[in-house]
DNA sequence: CAGTGAGCGAGCTTCCGCTTGACTT
């Protein structure tokens, strides 16, 4: 008989405790969460005090059922969920589900995997903080009723399936406001002046750029002062020399190991936590989803004793960095590798890159800091009060940069400052270029996966474990969508003053390329602009950040949870049934122009199948015409003649083997038709032009490579086809599939081996395709 | 997998936060 039974929330570190903890106790865990509110419902009995209704998870039963057995035949129960909300209410639920005697259960926390942590924690068990769990169960009910009255409030007013929350709905808004600002960005250029000036420092030639301290507006000043500069003499006025000091980055927590990753390995936020994930289930690395910047002293020792090692003594500098992130929970340490003298793994490449990328993070945090010498030139000239400013810095000590430097989100900084050679007050410096290039302005960057995590975090909303679903979650509702996008090459002037001559020149850059960015759709943009007009409380940035600190009263049992439930709820569902029934059905209708062959009105809006042109209207005798619009078009930027090419298809491009070949565009983009078989066109194929030529090629190609992926076609019976997949071989019979077992070898079977296989096999529970459409 | 958008109107959709597997044919 087990004495101790230790549930802790995750598989990984199960396996590792028991190893601490001695063969006195067994240690196991519940997989997060183990209860839930009810999903038919709101789940939350409004008039019985905001009564929670909790069921055991379906997907965790068997868990629940293995755990009750365990804790059966044990003498005491140790609940070691994590030290936060969302653990102790797991602690709770375990305590409820499991049926546990609550005079054999004994609650413990720790933040750090390490034998010593543990044993302390065992040595001081405490009771299950009910303050705290009214504080998750607070936080989990206002999620429910928000999400739950809002959701079907959009069914009705905008179109089914949509869906609102509290994080969500935010993160969106962000989006979308962003992009709003960008389309009413102006962009104004200005001219900025450089000098390049060439001297001989140590007998070789340099070159020393510096910049005007002012830009002109407009080019006449621009060519007034470069004329100026034709007669003028330059001289150094000023060389300041000031000591700096850089400091390490903390360790990685969750959303800042999700940037890095993603500026300096171009990794997306799902992509990094996947590998993660591997790295710590491997024993690899700590935690990866924590909001800690905390590292354990074990880990300190161990980067100082690295850290000795590979750089030496004077490199040697620990700290302990303090989180500033808003409502952080630190229940766990800091993400960093678990053995740090270990630098290199075993593993795939990214995994080998993430890991080195925590490695480098780690150490440099306990590094000593960079001094760096800053030098500012002042160059005077002589005829005009403009000064030329030439900006230089020397690294004096490396410290950390020998390890790791943080990226930056705004990369294209061109101002390399690199070493000035030195240079004394009055000496003349003869110019050999002076050029004026016409800069624009920046509108503000648009969201990559990434930087919308860093904004969340900063504004405290969301939580490490949902970072990821939150990026995934506003795309599969189709509120965003991640693209890259086609720039536009734009002109701009350059003035160069070279040999005494001023030339200028017209030049063309390209601007507004993006890559990977967040843009909204018109789906987004709609549902945002109803919520923010009815719901402003909701959707405002500051709402969770101030329900948070209610929170923290009723875990500080200073007030009641569901009072403040209350509080939140009467005004809430209020607005919600106010919305249901003054608003009016909002589709964000726009007329486009007239039908040139009908005369009659082409609209867009969004319909219930997402955006759609509309020719004609419905209270007509005519019934109007309908097409929805192709992935990338919207109705924002969508012209009369785009619209009304949607109606062209589908069409019939001619015939082909006595049967007619039609091309239109589906769910999944253009496609072909023939003989009830469809065929997808590529990329680069313009659906309204492909010739019928075209079309018999495509149906030939995909003919081809049915053939060479089929292994083996029986005579006797047409439907029975032995074909190669992607996971391998497999028998495909009546539009269903079946696997072959791994003993026989698929060219061999014959039409009775494989009926017998068709007919054992229970026909596999069809994946409930339930898509967005 | 692949045009659907009223008319009649069933029954469905939805939140956030903890955790990993299942196993694709």
């Amino acid at each position: 008989m087990t004495k101790n039974l230790v549930i802790v929330e995750s598989p990984a570190k199960a396996k590792t405790i028991e190893g601490f903890l001695g063969k006195d106790y067994i240690v196991k865990s519940c997989f997060g969460h183990i209860m839930d509110l009810s999903k038919k419902d709101l789940g939350v009995d409004i008039g019985n005090d905001f009564l929670p209704q909790y069921i055991i998870s379906p997907e965790k039963k068997k868990v629940v059922n293995d755990l009750k057995k365990q804790a059966k035949d044990a003498d005491t129960i140790w609940l070691a969920s994590d030290e936060d909300r969302e653990g102790e209410a797991i602690a709770w639920h375990l305590l409820k589900a499991l049926d546990l005697n609550e005079d054999r259960t004994k609650r413990i926390v720790f933040h750090e995997i390490t034998k010593l942590a543990i044993t302390e924690a065992v040595e001081h068990p405490r009771k299950i903080d009910k303050n705290l769990v009214n504080a998750q169960q607070a936080r989990r009910v206002l999620d429910r009723l928000v999400g739950f009255e809002l959701s079907p409030l959009l069914w009705r007013k905008i179109k089914p399936s949509l869906s609102a929350g509290r994080v969500q709905s935010v993160a969106v808004r962000l989006i979308v406001e962003r992009e709003e600002e960008i389309k009413s960005f102006i962009a104004v250029s200005s001219y900025r002046v450089q000098a390049e000036f060439h001297i001989i420092a140590n007998q070789k030639p340099v070159t020393i750029t510096a910049e005007l301290n002012k830009r002109f507006n407009v080019k006449k000043d621009a060519l007034a002062f470069l004329e100026k500069c034709k007669t003028a003499e330059f001289t150094v006025e000023d060389v300041e020399t000031k000591p700096a000091r850089k400091s390490p980055a903390p360790p990685f927590t969750t959303s800042t190991l999700q940037q890095e990753a993603s500026r300096k390995l171009g990794f997306s936020v799902s992509n990094t936590m996947r590998i993660a994930q591997q790295l710590y289930e491997s024993g690899k690395i700590t935690y990866m989803r924590t909001d800690s910047v905390n590292l354990s002293s074990l880990a300190l020792s161990m980067a100082k004793e690295e850290i000795k090692k590979s750089f030496g003594e004077e490199y040697v500098k620990t700290r302990n960095f303090t989180t500033r992130t808003k409502g952080a929970q630190e229940a766990h340490e800091a993400i960093r590798p678990t053995y740090l003298n270990k630098k290199i793994i075993e593993g795939d490449s990214s995994q080998k890159k993430l890991y080195d990328l925590i490695w480098k993070r780690t150490i440099a945090s306990q590094m000593s800091e960079a001094i760096v010498e800053k030098t500012n030139v002042t160059i005077g000239i002589s005829n005009t009060a403009e000064k030329f400013v030439a900006k230089g810095e020397v690294i004096k000590f490396d410290g950390f940069l020998k390890v790791y430097m943080e990226s930056k989100d705004d990369d294209d900084s061109d101002d390399q400052e690199g070493i000035l050679p030195p240079l004394t007050s009055g000496e003349k410096l003869v110019p050999r270029e002076i050029a004026a290039q016409q800069k624009y302005t920046q509108h503000a960057p648009r969201y990559t996966e990434a930087s919308l995590v860093k904004k969340l975090e900063e504004l405290g909303i969301g939580r490490p474990s949902t970072y990821a679903p939150i990026i995934s979650t506003i795309q599969k509702r189709d509120y965003v969508v991640r693209e890259d996008r086609q720039g536009i090459t734009r002109e701009y002037d350059l003035i160069v003053l070279k040999g005494g001559k001023i030339r200028e020149e017209m030049k063309t850059e390209n601007t507004g390329y993006e890559k990977g960015k967040l843009f909204p759709t018109d789906i987004g943009t709609l549902v945002t602009s109803f919520l923010v007009q009815y719901f402003t409380n909701i959707l405002d940035y500051n709402f969770t950040a101030n329900v948070e600190e209610e929170f923290d009263e009723i875990a500080q049992g200073k007030q009641v949870w569901n009072h403040m439930i209350r509080d939140f709820y009467t005004p809430f569902h209020n607005q919600v049934e106010q919305t249901m029934e003054n608003s009016k059905k909002v589709s964000g209708e726009k007329l486009l122009g007239q039908d040139p062959q009908s005369g009659e009105n082409v609209y867009v809006k969004i319909g219930r199948y997402g955006p759609m042109v509309q020719i004609g209207v419905t209270d007509s005798e005519k019934k109007p015409r309908f097409a929805g619009l192709n992935k990338g078009q919207s109705i924002d930027t969508i012209s009369l003649e785009e619209a009304l090419d949607l109606f062209k298809l589908p069409r019939t491009a001619g015939s082909f083997e006595a049967d007619d070949v039609i091309i239109s565009v589906g769910r999944f983009g253009p496609y072909i038709k023939h003989k009830s078989k469809f065929y997808s066109l590529g990329k680069n194929e313009d659906p309204l032009e492909v010739s019928l030529e075209r079309a018999i090629e495509i149906i030939g190609e995909k003919r081809n490579k049915e053939i060479s992926k089929t292994i083996r076609v029986f005579r006797e019976n047409e439907s029975v086809r032995i074909l190669n997949g992607r996971f391998g071989p497999y028998i495909s019979y009546n539009s269903a599939n079946y696997k072959i077992p791994k003993s026989t070898k698929p060219e061999d079977l014959t039409l009775e081996e494989c009926m017998k296989i068709i007919k054992e096999t229970e026909p596999s529970k069809k994946k409930t395709v339930k898509r967005k459409k």
